[in-house]
DNA sequence: AATGAATGAGAGTTCATTCAT
DNA sequence: AATGAATGAACTCTCATTCAT
């Protein structure tokens, strides 16, 4: 185990020429920690995929977890953005049901973008204690948008509203995660959507 | 990254003595990748806290995964056996609340026993493919079991009921698993398999 | 720099084939330390200069420095060892010069065996902590013995023997080396051992 | 290790801010292996402590040992002009006790002034052969000046004045060495200077 | 005169696994 | 049935140095 060291990049890019490096080396470490899992992928081969030399690499990350955290990161912030972009897409009156599945669709958009490297950023261990933080700042954030906007619909009961917006949250993020991954019964694409629309959809509506 | 071996173990200890060493190998491999997580987890350190030669612990595994596989499969065989053990106790005209609320605690209990184990067996990548298999197959079962039961329970109103019991298990699964890692929301023990009941039941007998 | 362990070997070597490959390792790290100097030698060159692979040297010592502070030690013990024994040589009533001149020649003798790793023991730094008081209490054990000694000598008519021992000692040790690596002006060895007692000798015997 | 090369600074800083860099750089070489050793301190890191670029400190040495030996270089300098003045301040007709401590304490106070400094420039191995070269150099400066001053001392009776003055120098270089790095016995620095005044003192006065 | 991004050989060390005993 | 000494490929990471700008 190395040593604990800040995992932040070392330094910051300033020149064209290193902003472009940095690029380069996050995109290979994507690449190579898909193909082959964060044990797995070595930070000779990122570098080589990067087109850049080991001593480069380490010039702008401390070590291989923080190249881990930076695109991990990097997911993380698309993630929340398409999610918040496709919730506020909707009406104020649409139906639940059609928020939801916008909301469910969005998820499973964002995981099937690269399922690979997301089961290694995210389903994987151990991990750099930091990524931890952020997943979970994520999913804080995620429940907060969500709570705003279930709020503001009629037909849902909730006692707990910040209670729902999480369970919800937590609920899809781990469905989409393993429907991308292993499948849920043989449930197609579609089926699975709607399926996890009305878990939500009862438990939101529900009488209480 | 060692070549692909068959990961069952090599000799059937039909001696008692054998009996006692695999085990005590087991025992050990769980204690040791419990605190040390999988990759930190050492075979040699395994042996040595096994009271046993690196040596046999190789005559009776072909190599650290086959370990890993192992222990992981007596752990998912318990947790059948508990889960089938709960479900079974409640009467026949039980209200399904008390079903669900039983089936919840059950699972919650067994990712409680150990919870370190359990997230570097069920949590942690990349894995030899038979654990992966082993857990499939477990969900599988406990979804069988639970259709089996669901399907005497009156209130229960699903148009597809293997797809449904295949639902509830993931769901259960995952959110016990992150519930026990990492807490959901600020959500007491209780609340949180009240609330979890509250999303299977709702979805259980919705109206179509 | 390495994450600071214990310095001390990490197996008692049982067997005889253990044994031979300690003393092997030792024996190899000696020459490659000698010369290439500490940092200069590398772990890999010790390990196949003593015809074992890199992974049996670490079986034996933790670390670098280790085999370092075991090759050490055992010059150490060895200076000792021979200071004792030649200083025990003489009889009650001989006189100090020749006393003098024996031990200043065996400190010559071992400084003279193997400069180079001499050197690189005793002259480099930055080493091992554990070195350097293995050195410093090599020099309290000498300084005793001398101490013991000089008070049975009739001509010494030192205030404070203690610390003339010390300080005798510390000028042996200093100079011996001194002469070993570069010499001292053009003196020749005879003469340089010579030019020593007499130094000592009119210490020792000052008038006070 | 790097291949062997002129060791003399690249450039002749003719100009005033080229003067200021080289001082910036040598001060800031100085701080550096001070704290970190020899091997430990980087160049990279004494090039922003003197809050110049890497190329910019290689502008003006070409390697890391130049630094090294330009900033010994002074330190000799200072020395020999520290000694050389001390030993001057005294009357021609003054005891030889009180020459010889003005020397010791000299040469006390002079590896007093930076002893981590000087423990790196002087202790540390290896280290280009210029250094090697310019200590000798320095210590037959230092013999020469101590020569010319005992010759001048009537209770001077050396058969070989010019060996005499050498292994004065050689012992108060090695004693006072010593004492600053890790004391000798539990001599206070008053009592330390006495000893070693009364040693040099008995030897140079002895009867022959 | 100065910069600093880039280099890459090579360092120390680990650990799953083998096989002679 | 058991041992444990030995293996060595492969790992992460460092740092003196270069050279295009």
């Amino acid at each position: 185990m190395a040593a604990q060291r800040p995992l932040s990049p070392r330094k910051r890019p300033t020149q064209r020429r290193s902003q472009a490096t940095v690029e380069a080396i996050l995109k290979a470490g994507a690449r190579v920690f898909a193909r082959r899992g964060y044990a797995g992928g070595t930070t000779n081969h990122i570098a080589e995929v990067a087109g850049v030399s080991i001593g480069t690499l380490y010039e702008y990350f401390p070590n291989k977890g923080a190249i881990l955290v930076a695109i991990a990161q990097s997911q993380l912030d698309r993630m929340i953005a398409e999610v918040q972009h496709s919730i506020a897409e909707g009406g104020v009156d649409e139906p639940l049901a059609d928020l939801l599945h916008r909301f469910v669709s969005t998820m499973l958009e964002v995981h099937e973008s690269d399922p690979k490297l997301h089961r290694v950023l995210f389903g994987e261990a151990p991990h750099p204690s930091e990524l931890h933080a952020c997943v979970l700042q994520m999913e804080e954030t995620l429940a907060h948008t969500i709570e705003a906007r279930l709020s503001a619909c009629p037909e849902v009961a909730a006692l707990d509203a910040d209670t729902a917006a999480h369970l919800v949250v937590q609920t899809v993020e781990a469905l989409t995660h393993r429907f991308v991954h292993h499948g849920i019964h043989d449930l197609a694409r579609d089926a699975f959507i709607d399926e996890v629309v009305a878990l939500l959809g009862s438990y939101l509506t529900r009488k209480l």
